[in-house]
DNA sequence: CAATTGTATTCCCATACTGGAATATGTCAA
DNA sequence: TTGACATATTCCAGTATGGGAATACAATTG
């Protein structure tokens, strides 16, 4: 079995470095226009159209029209998931890190507290 | 120009659902051998040590030696280029969502102060 | 309606990715 | 050394991906 299409998942979605910067663009700027976005971005307008189309699929971005432009906005809150998955791991690079790892080694080797 | 090898970026290697999984198993079980890691997760040995292959080239895990074991660590700190990154965008999913919304869009439309 | 502007879509190419299977490598034990 | 076990690597197939170029589509203006 090939390559699942994992498209169309946040994590994915934002491991494009292009995708991130729209996406930052959009924090920053507020709703933005496709043209803004090609202007800010060193990319051909459908490539960016192609990234804004991935963004608008998992819904990190909406869209809506003003007379022939499409003005893009950031739905921050899809980015939750990703911001949730990786708080689980705070801590491991926390203060607490050597006791932490310490623990860990401990409970793999398989000795009792 | 085609695609650039994104792999060998942290944002990349963490948009497979399966290496994400190995994430969470070290995290939560400590320094792991292959072999456990494979008990935990559905796919053929193969499988799994190309995943940790992908991880430890990026950063995210390592490995020593332990006869013929290899066992892996979790270098949660590599995941903090993440966390820093989605939380410049916590706060537009936070309860100021409203407010902040609002001020993006008349900042988008042009309008003063 | 025609021309223009803004954006999306389609087609193509080269490459990258994952999983499967087989095989290689490494390490310990007898 | 031989054999068994643990893990890594290689080769292959099918698919997905990003960018380039051309084009289609939509909306506004004249």
């Amino acid at each position: 079995m090939p390559r699942s299409p994992t498209t169309s998942d946040v994590f994915n979605a934002i491991a494009e470095p292009r995708r991130r910067q729209l996406i930052e663009l959009l924090a920053a700027g507020g709703a933005l226009a496709v043209g803004a976005l090609v202007a800010s971005m060193d990319l051909p307008q459908p490539v960016v159209s192609k990234h804004l189309g991935v963004l608008r699929k998992v819904g990190i971005v909406s869209v809506h029209k003003d007379g022939k432009q499409r003005i893009y906005s950031l739905e921050a809150d899809r980015l939750k998931v990703v911001h949730d998955w990786v708080k689980n791991f705070e801590q491991l690079w926390s203060h607490h890190l050597d006791r932490i790892k310490l623990r860990a080694e401990r409970k793999a080797r398989g000795e009792q507290a």
